[in-house]
DNA sequence: TCATTTACTGAACACCATTCAGTATGTTTG
DNA sequence: CAAACATACTGAATGGTGTTCAGTAAATGA
């Protein structure tokens, strides 16, 4: 009987449309304006449902950022193959960059927003892994042919995404504002500082 | 008359008063899980009253930050304070991330907190101002003994600053879990990352 | 002493996340 | 086919939130 196995796709195409919803509206108003209540209406169904499918808010978010992780790797591999370790490594960054500038709302729930990574302790190892993944192989690479300073792949990698992120949350969160630097400029004085920190640990 | 200079004295010590009971709160429970009422309870007068001294609850969290940026200052002055300006740019980001690690909550009251520097363009320059100079100030001193591969302090600042904050707030926000690393070597491995990029940017 | 200003209250408003008794529909079984 | 059961969904209710504001009581000034 094919029954259960619709009632699953059912349930699956039915928790697409709430975490479609939830990401469109998190984009466009942001996830503390974004209510349960809001997401429901704009499905047409009743707030009690979206709670059939997910436990609560948190873990729509989660699945959110779970999608958002998958985009990134996407944009990764797409943006940032080139044969050159190297090379690959500036790819990388530049395109962590840009992603971060161009999907303020997106890098938020990905990286910044507090929930719920802190609480939910056992699955989310799993959850943005890959995308970091491709960032060690590619030092891997890097440090087999020796060329970056670092020996550790991973410590590099804690490196860079440290600078790659700090570069994009500081300047998410306006503290950029204390260098008073006009907006034409902040994308390129983030792309110089990616490039000079690459030149240092460049052997 | 003095009647009135009492009136702006007790006023002001109001102003603490409220101030007080929010910041203890605020690291006590996180600034989310506090609210005006609970404020309100803990220094035994109505939620109205509150509203008679701060616009809102961001500019609660404006007047903490405030206070938190110069104890970060303060701190800056006592445990940074080297001759060599090298060493000072060592100290001053080893005890930035110590800061970060030893009061998360501060921390991100201070610079991962969304509100209130997004909405409010005005006053905000002058926050936080002083310590950023603080390292400004010395990494124009290594500049000008050609002590490291920067040319201008300003970038310069925003790169060492963007890995500092970089390697607190991915802990902060449990991101280094993909790396699955016990607890106990976390912070030694922050202060690695701080010393293997110091070593990178020394010319 | 009386009018006015000031400080404060706390109920009310419009939201929020979450729960759950109740309903209505679909499925299985006798 | 009908009755029993399972599933999907509703929407009102609970206990919270930030914020406002009419009303009160005390301090001040005339």
């Amino acid at each position: 009987m094919g029954i259960s196995e619709r009632k699953e796709r059912e349930r699956e195409e039915m928790k697409q449309l709430i975490m479609a919803a939830a990401l469109k509206m998190f984009l466009e108003e942001g996830y503390a304006k974004t209510s349960i209540r809001n997401i429901a209406d704009a499905i047409e169904y009743s707030p009690g449902t979206i709670y059939l499918y997910y436990k609560d808010k948190d873990e729509l978010l989660f699945e959110v950022q779970r999608h958002a992780y998958n985009t990134l790797l996407q944009v990764f591999k797409e943006k940032a193959n080139s044969k050159d370790p190297l090379e690959r490594l500036a790819q990388i960054c530049k395109t962590y960059v840009s992603f971060g500038l161009e999907n303020p709302e997106l890098y938020d729930l990905m990286f910044i927003i507090r929930a719920p990574m802190n609480a939910d302790e056992s699955q989310h190892k799993s959850n943005g892994e890959d995308s970091f993944k491709y960032l060690i192989d590619t030092l891997a690479t890097c440090i087999e042919q020796d060329l970056v300073v670092f020996k550790d792949p991973n410590l590099a990698a804690l490196q860079v995404w440290a600078m790659g992120h700090g570069l994009v949350s500081l300047d998410l969160r306006c503290r950029l504002k204390v260098m008073s630097l006009d907006e034409v400029t902040t994308r390129e004085t983030l792309n110089r500082s990616i490039d000079e920190y690459l030149s240092c640990i460049r052997k």
